[in-house]
DNA sequence: CACGCTTACCTAACGATATTAGTCTAACGC
DNA sequence: GCGTTAGACTAATATCGTTAGGTAAGCGTG
């Protein structure tokens, strides 16, 4: 069954999101992408760049499926927040796919500078910071609002899905106390908003 | 040079944070702790178990230094919330110790049974519920309210040490507005406190 | 229809990784 | 002073990602 097996870069990261959701992103590995691609490692060269440019993939589909999860959400919100509603949304996604959730992040292989990723988080944050405007946050204030919500919201998935947050009592409680509290104490927030400049460009 | 360096367990883990520190917990390799201290990495097995004990070793260590962060914060924060000092104590100690905090985090090698760690874990806790007791919150409120807390500071050291922040506005500032929609928002969550039991064991 | 070229697979091999086995020597206890 | 042994070493294995080189299928062109 050795040549044209009909692969391309698609395939491999469709096979690489299934590989990620179902024994985790960490343990993500060349072998076991081409193995479920039905070819040798070495092949997946002729496809893919290399493990880096699987892994760029993986980050772009994420930061796209999250800016997806949050344009839905922002439409369909009914009675809560849109604040409220990106933070579920963030959640939901993260739950259902966390291999590909773990991907969106940056991690130490992420380069700094560059442009398609960069855009790719951009459009998620657009999202966030039209959600701050309901607050009534514009400017620098919204964005470190943005901040503070993507903090809690990722340390939160984080965390739990690392177990560190052990049973006893229930996480999904947890998580709307979370948002409650971003609501809540966002809401309030523009006492010090001590410079008068609208937005600066970075997030 | 070779046989009978003077080798112990201790000086290797203080090779290793050193490593971390300076490289990032990522990176950190047995053959490099092996060079740092002066012998081939095999030499490294008399002394300890493996690389997953000197994570261990690591991750107790990083718990044990925040537990200290937060002792000392909470003893001596002039004027601000516990909250606020233990917030800013966490942070601190991961801007001094970056390696050290990021061993501190449990990881996929973490096993979810491991009492030492368990107990490491809980005296840092320990610290947390009893500044949530400030706020008024107590019981299930508190531990709650601890996860929020830990979700919100543990996701902003992160998503700042991986850039995911970008540059253009003052992170400092940032964090300033976490502590304080920590602060505001946790302190009126008593809404809905639906459930009268004081505190269950786990966090 | 045949020939060749490109493409996509393969095996072999390399350097790094953690780890195990086996050797050798120096230091400590008697 | 001498044997035992702890503590170092080299060698070797399995699993990583990656590169090089070989092989054959399928397509296009004469």
């Amino acid at each position: 069954m050795s040549p044209r097996v009909g692969l391309n870069r698609e395939a491999i990261l469709d096979a690489a999101e299934r590989l990620a959701d179902r024994d985790g992103y960490e343990a993500l590995t060349l072998h076991a992408i081409a193995a479920a691609v039905g070819v040798r490692a070495p092949s997946l060269y002729h496809h893919v760049r290399g493990f880096d440019a699987i892994r760029r993939g993986l980050h772009l589909r994420g930061l796209a499926a999250r800016a997806d999860a949050f344009e839905v959400a922002s439409r369909e919100r009914d009675r809560r927040s849109l604040v409220a509603a990106c933070a579920y949304a963030q959640r939901r996604a993260a739950q259902e796919r966390p291999g590909v959730y773990a991907a969106s992040q940056p991690s130490s292989h992420t380069p700094d500078t560059d442009d398609e990723l960069h855009a790719a988080g951009e459009r998620a944050l657009g999202y966030l910071v039209t959600a701050m405007g309901e607050l009534g946050l514009v400017g620098d204030d919204a964005l470190h609002a943005v901040r503070v919500f993507r903090a809690a919201v990722h340390g939160f998935i984080e965390l739990e899905s690392l177990g560190a947050f052990g049973m006893g009592i229930d996480p999904d409680e947890s998580f709307a106390r979370l948002v409650e509290v971003l609501e809540r104490g966002l809401t309030a927030a523009q006492s010090h908003a001590e410079s008068g400049d609208a937005a600066r460009v970075e997030r």
